[in-house]
DNA sequence: CTTAATGTTGTCTG
DNA sequence: CCAGACAACATTAA
């Protein structure tokens, strides 16, 4: 469930289904899903007994605090295809590209509450990660609340780069992914392809103003794949804003959908 | 069977 | 040392 919009689905069920409670066993099964050191071994021993006590969201980054502050933290990311599921039940979002069904050998990391309850993080892919104890300080401002300075900030680091490769950059702002980044380039009127360093001062207000609104929007709406360009992504697919035939290119080493007639 | 998929990271190069 | 490009990672689904 990638990008920012669907891990902030995820971030606020965990909050609301297992902040207070107590952790009674965690299962970690599949060792080349923990990350940075994180062992299993040390998984058990930093978490049984802890209580949640916070449920925090930067990027596509989730942090687990436990014992109020001052009793480790444990990272979540949820890769291509993670999921997370509490008492069996998940976010409402839809997942695409990937199955939503509930599959055991794709349960890579668990814990077991002292109230009998369980959550789980679902992945087929394999792409996500567990980290006990995440440096937090490899991340971007977060996109939903990205400042005009911390943008120009990233353009004026990514210069050289295509603006949609700065804008998918987690170091440079975090929380945008490949679906994401089209939609607000699509909305904003901006070639994907352009340098950051070509955006003048008009178009990086404006491009500031449509991750904001977009974020927003898509927050609201639900998901990222909810987004109004996201059915011309397809070969042959066309704007649904001027009816122009989609390009479709490789940028930033992500498949990349734009209209030729209104992106510039 | 082939291709592509909402992501991150390590490696190579300039 | 910094930026940028790209392959690799693992697995599923169309």
């Amino acid at each position: 469930v990638p990008e920012l919009v669907e891990v902030e689905s995820a971030r606020a069920l965990l909050e609301a289904r297992t902040v207070g409670r107590t952790i009674k066993a965690v299962d970690a099964p599949d060792a080349w899903f923990l990350k940075r050191g994180t062992t299993a071994a040390g998984l058990r021993d930093a978490l049984r007994g802890r209580t949640i006590t916070a449920v925090r969201r930067r990027g596509k980054q989730i942090y687990v605090d436990t014992d109020g502050g001052e009793g480790p933290t444990f990272g979540l990311h949820l890769g291509m295809s993670g999921r997370v599921v509490v008492d069996g039940d998940e976010a409402g979002d839809p997942l695409i590209y990937a199955s939503n069904r509930d599959v055991p050998a794709w349960r890579r990391f668990g814990l077991r509450f002292a109230d009998g309850g369980a959550m789980w993080l679902r992945d087929p892919r394999r792409l996500g990660a567990v980290v006990l104890d995440p440096s937090e300080s490899r991340l971007g401002p977060d996109a939903t609340t990205l400042t005009l300075a911390q943008l120009r900030e990233a353009l004026r680091r990514g210069a050289r780069a295509p603006i949609k490769a700065v804008l998918m950059d987690q170091s440079r702002v975090a929380g945008l992914g490949n679906l994401l980044v089209d939609e607000i380039l699509w909305r904003a009127g901006i070639d994907p392809a352009r340098l950051a360093s070509t955006l003048d001062d008009d178009e990086q207000r404006a491009l500031h103003r449509t991750i904001r609104s977009t974020v927003r929007l898509l927050l609201k709406r639900g998901g990222v794949h909810l987004g109004d360009h996201v059915e011309a992504r397809t070969r042959g697919g066309r704007c649904p804003r001027d009816g122009a035939e989609m390009e479709r290119r490789t940028i930033g080493g992500r498949t990349t959908y734009s209209c030729p007639a209104h992106q510039h």
